[in-house]
DNA sequence: ATCGTCAATCGACGATAATCGATGAACAAG
DNA sequence: CTTGTTCATCGATTATCGTCGATTGACGAT
């Protein structure tokens, strides 16, 4: 059985992009395909300053997207590494595949 | 830019495995490899019954299981053919893919 | 027709999360 | 040192979600 920290690990993962917000700016940050400030990402969000700054957070947090202080902005980017996780969370419920932790 | 009717979309899917609770049914119902009476699952998950009813509706709103009626009783399945939404949801989201709907 | 079983639904409660506006902290420019 | 800019954090509000116990509805058996 699986046990309730990993299945708290992959539910997670996938808490990061459960949320309409969050897959936009993650979609923006890509299609944008450099380093982009806060500034810039409020600029085409449809969302406060505060919420996108939270938002990208929690992104970062778990690894989606990458922070890098440059003077006073911070720029993100997106963590194209982390494609493969989903698939290898979804082997891992599924039991085809061992528990595999971070991304 | 990707629609708000897409985002949720997206998000609706990450959100149907969002929940601890969640994955362990589906971890269980997986590692069982056959179809499971919800008082069977009740039996071996660690909450209620209303509770396992609730979750067991959600992932199959999801398509990630499959319910079929028998009698009194209500067998779920999992339902492979959804392993790969996520790795498509990825590639949409990150624009290297157009969007695809459903699973 | 009645009773017992099984699962879905309801109503309520507490916890979590999303959003906003305002405040604060770090930094650059003058 | 002061001012302006940029982002993070705080506090508050509202909405959503997970859980439970109780009820209801459907079905089979007697």
């Amino acid at each position: 059985m699986l046990s309730d920290d990993d299945a708290r690990m992959y539910a997670g993962w996938f808490k990061a992009l459960a949320d309409p917000t969050r897959v936009r700016l993650l979609h923006l940050l890509a299609g944008e395909g450099r380093a982009m400030s806060v500034g810039e990402v409020v600029e085409r969000a449809e969302v406060g300053q505060s919420t996108v700054s939270h938002h990208l957070k929690i992104l970062a947090e778990a690894r989606f997207v990458l922070a890098e202080r440059q003077g006073t902005s911070t720029l993100y980017t997106v963590n194209r590494t982390c494609q493969s996780v989903f698939p290898r969370a979804v082997r891992a419920i599924l039991g085809e595949e061992e528990p595999a932790d971070g991304c």
